[in-house]
DNA sequence: TAAATATTTCGATCATAATGGAACTATTCA
DNA sequence: TGAATAGTTCCATTATGATCGAAATATTTA
């Protein structure tokens, strides 16, 4: 995983309303949730709802599929694996800059 | 953890600068680096450097210890596993309106 | 105390993100 | 086909973040 692409994640992960529906997937379930279940717990207008969930799809954080009218929702577990992985990476394993001091 | 003082590191985090400066000194090991070892690595402005380090301090990703002229910068691995750890916590539990729903 | 080094603060500019009402699209059902 | 439901896109506004040169501060060393 590229530092640009985690970024990007973290970057969608660090709106307090993202994170609330990224934390409300995660604890969901297999299904999801549709995204007017979403709305219900996070209340906020559809419109920046929308906005929201479409940063989260394009970062990849969470995918949808469409059952009917309704848009089910799931959070991108593996990506959101990566992305822990990668912030604790090679901890401790030194920086050469770091190394050449000693 | 707050769900805000989360969001507020993830937003920190996800600065692509800023999340090389974390993963540089997740990597440094004990000592970690000063700021101006940092610059070497990133390779930018002292100033934007400096507002960089500032945000993270200020969310504690990173604490500061003076050592003569130089400012030895260290990660907080706490915060970053308590992080790491609300971010997949209490994973498909259920919530509410999606158990309703079954 | 003056010069050198390390880092921050100031101040201004430019870029990007968040927000939400209104209009639009997609799908179902009567 | 028309009405209802679910969600998105458009558009404009406001707020926040990134950037960096220049000046300021802190610490050491001559």
């Amino acid at each position: 995983m590229e530092l640009s692409d985690a970024a990007l994640c973290l970057e969608k992960l660090g709106n307090p309303t993202r994170l609330e529906i990224v934390r409300l997937l995660v604890r969901s379930g297999p299904g999801g949730l549709a995204v007017g279940e979403i709305q219900k717990h996070v209340g906020i207008p559809a419109s920046t709802l929308s906005h929201h969930i479409s940063h989260l799809v394009g970062a990849g954080l969470i995918w949808q599929e469409r059952e009917g009218r309704v848009l089910r929702c799931q959070p991108n577990f593996g990506l959101l694996d990566a992305l822990v992985s990668l912030l604790l990476a090679e901890c401790c394993t030194g920086v050469e800059i770091a190394a050449a001091r000693r």
